[in-house]
DNA sequence: CTCAAATGTTTCACCACATGAAACATGGTT
DNA sequence: AACCATGTTTCATGTGGTGAAACATTTGAG
């Protein structure tokens, strides 16, 4: 009871319990109270509080809950007028167009990032890439942009984490963020996924922050580390006129 | 304290605070004490909770509070293979285009009910149904076809409501839920929206349950009551197949 | 068919923790 | 400056959330 907490135990369980559903659509009673450690009956306390508000709903058949209907109202409540992921669409579908590869957009989301929105290549082999996926910010050229241009406080935060220099591998690590600073751009080559590989530029809004990361990725066949660096002023480019689209 | 609570308070209040954002999307704190009856720091408590785990976010310019990113990255892990909604939009645009004018699905929740589907019309003159909506059970075809069909428990509930009685008007209420379902559907005529018509129908699932509500609306000019009539048939044979194809 | 194991549900005594009043801070308006 | 509205922090109080344990129910194994 160091410092002061300000917020409501009950509130962040349930709100813990919510966000496992991001895992597995479906869950039993006994899984939930094993994923976010907590005891059987304080677990069905709060799902009968959750099921009661309609967030979570039963299945009839096999008697797992699921997400509720109260979360589908809440989400078509999402303020859109200034949501990236709507705004930049029709600009990602040009640049798809143009480059005939996946095109993604991510957010960092604390220690994760979180693809907002993606337009897939229409090729024959291609990267299929799932809206709402949530990936790690260790590896991955969107990643590599995203810790790059953070702002200097938030980036503090995340190298000063001890976990961190674990999973980013070698020292080189701040090193490369300068040099993709400079460059304006980070690839990555079977980095996160094998056989992909991938080039993303941060998008910068009207008040000179990152708003987020805009990457083109693709099989690593057509994807070499020379075609990524021709992609790159495109993607720049593109970036550009991104930014100034949003707030 | 007669009957034992089995739910948790403080997460009660917190899920009625994060459904506020469906009546305004931007909400400060004394605003949301007053809707929903609680001191300020109590609120300000659950919404320093609610922050934290970023369901909900703080606009930067106008200090006030916008639903988070957590509550979009929830519902884009709603199970979508079994919704409705995406399941029947094909269905759904073949009907407008057969009859030209706007085509919405809806749900029943609780005492009201929910659109969770629309496809516009194309006309120049046109109804334009916003999805997510919440609209009252009270008034309205669509209403009418959810009430006459739901389960008899839920129906009786409903009914025996002492507020329920004084919003649906006249006595002939009971009457008129035999007859629609006698009928097989349900109309109305500048019921709950000046200068609307509308003609709805049960949607009936394999289990035989009303699964939805599906109806198809547009300004009265177009649609008198004799061709609401004439296009029921049509709406019976759509809502058939339809139900063929949700769980 | 019986027993055991797993899952969900209810009960209960304890005291941590959520609560709301009040004081404090801040910024905008007259 | 004085005021009002809004957000923030402090604090005493006792309510209400907690987890152990008992109970209920279903499933599977032997």
């Amino acid at each position: 009871m160091e410092d002061r907490k300000l917020t409501v135990r009950a509130v962040e369980r349930a709100l813990d319990i919510l966000m496992c559903f991001t895992q597995n659509s479906e869950l039993g009673l006994t899984e939930i109270a094993g994923m976010i450690g907590l005891h059987k009956s304080t677990v069905h306390r709060l799902m009968t509080t959750l099921e009661e508000k309609a967030f979570v709903v039963r299945d009839a058949a096999t008697e797992k809950y699921r997400l509720g209907i109260k979360v589908w109202e809440l989400s078509t409540h999402l303020s859109q007028s200034d949501d990236p992921a709507v705004l930049l669409l029709p600009a990602m579908e040009r640049l798809r167009d143009r480059l005939g590869e996946t095109v993604s957009l991510y957010l960092r989301d604390g220690k994760d990032r979180l693809r907002i929105q993606a337009v897939q290549s229409n090729q024959a082999i291609r990267r299929v890439a799932q809206v709402g996926a949530r990936l790690p910010l260790t590896v991955g050229a969107s990643s590599k942009v995203l810790v790059a241009f953070a702002a200097p406080a938030d980036q503090e935060e995340l190298l000063s984490d001890p976990d961190w220099a674990e999973l980013v591998k070698g020292g080189s690590y701040v090193r490369q963020l300068q040099d993709i600073r400079e460059r304006g751009y980070a690839t990555s080559i079977e980095e996160r996924e094998p056989g992909a590989a991938a080039v993303a530029v941060p998008i910068v809004n009207r008040n000179g922050n990152v708003a987020a990361a805009l990457s083109v990725s693709g099989p690593v066949s057509r994807l070499s580390s020379e075609t990524l660096n021709e992609f790159a002023p495109v993607l720049i480019e593109a970036a550009r006129e991104m930014g100034l689209m949003i707030p």
